[in-house]
DNA sequence: TTGTGTGCAAAATCTTTGCACTTCG
DNA sequence: CGAAGTGCAAAGATTTTGCACACAA
């Protein structure tokens, strides 16, 4: 997980103002390890910028998805969850009772793909992975206090 | 691909009623390649059966989701694209230029998820798997009819 | 100071629901 | 015939846009 002050610099350096509303969308989004739709990381951000609107929300985590700092997690409930990520990794594991996520670390599909492109006649650019599972927490039983956030997966 | 018959029986087998609009849609899902909207569907169904309401459309889809013939295509431009599917497999390769899809054969991930799911400490129950690329006849330039349908892809 | 960024309200989409009428089996 | 399925209209939910004001740099 990238840490707040490196991606703020990273969203200075790329020419965007480090503002109120933008520093409580990226720690609403840092300090929950799960994703969380637009409505959700809002009523997150409040805590940090009370008066931060819905509407910056859209736009900042727009902002920040064009700039591969926060990613959208694709669940059947739904396509429109967002995770923060470290720039460049494009992976992710959900748990499906909490929607704890976590990034992977890079998957080697090249051969993989390379038989699919050659089997389809396509040339492969690019692919979307994301996991489902259940996170140690909600494995065990008793350890887990939240019941079933999200639906049956992907 | 699942021929429109078998699709048919199955639906009948499950206990659903098979009548014109979902005929209509099933057929608007074959007949192209290429994965569609809700409206998409909605205007390729009303060919065959012009009274068809949207609102059929939405219900076919779910239901024919809920029975695993279509999945839904999740892309950057939305996340609300449907393709027909062979019951039972699950993976799509999409061209980001005419959206036109096609299922790839079971991919053979277990090896990689097994290291995922001890370095995270998830139980990985499920995953989904996307492939981005150029069809054949995107590739070449001039056979291209279609400019660019979709988004950046995934 | 200056122009990017913000909040509000309203508009535009997209999706679901209620209900009387159709139609498959 | 009877219940599942449909279309229409309306309600709900979600996302985008216009515009005047606020505030980083």
């Amino acid at each position: 997980m990238i840490s707040e002050e490196r991606l703020l610099s990273q969203l200075s350096q790329a020419g965007y103002r480090v503002t109120r509303p933008r520093r409580a969308v990226i720690r609403a989004l840092l300090e929950d390890g799960s994703y969380a739709s637009p409505a959700e990381v809002h009523e997150r951000a409040r805590a940090h910028c009370p008066s931060v609107g819905l509407v910056t929300v859209y736009r900042t985590l727009d902002l920040l998805a064009g700039l591969g700092f926060v990613r959208r997690i694709h669940a059947d409930d739904g396509c429109h969850g967002y995770a923060a990520t470290e720039h460049g990794h494009r992976h992710h594991l959900v748990c499906r009772a909490c929607g704890a996520t976590v990034e992977f670390e890079g998957c080697d599909l090249s051969r993989f793909l390379a038989r699919v492109g050659r089997d389809t006649g396509y040339v492969i650019e690019d692919h979307l992975l994301e996991l489902v599972g259940l996170c140690a927490a909600c494995r065990t039983p008793a350890a887990s206090t939240v019941p079933e956030k999200r639906g049956e997966g992907i």
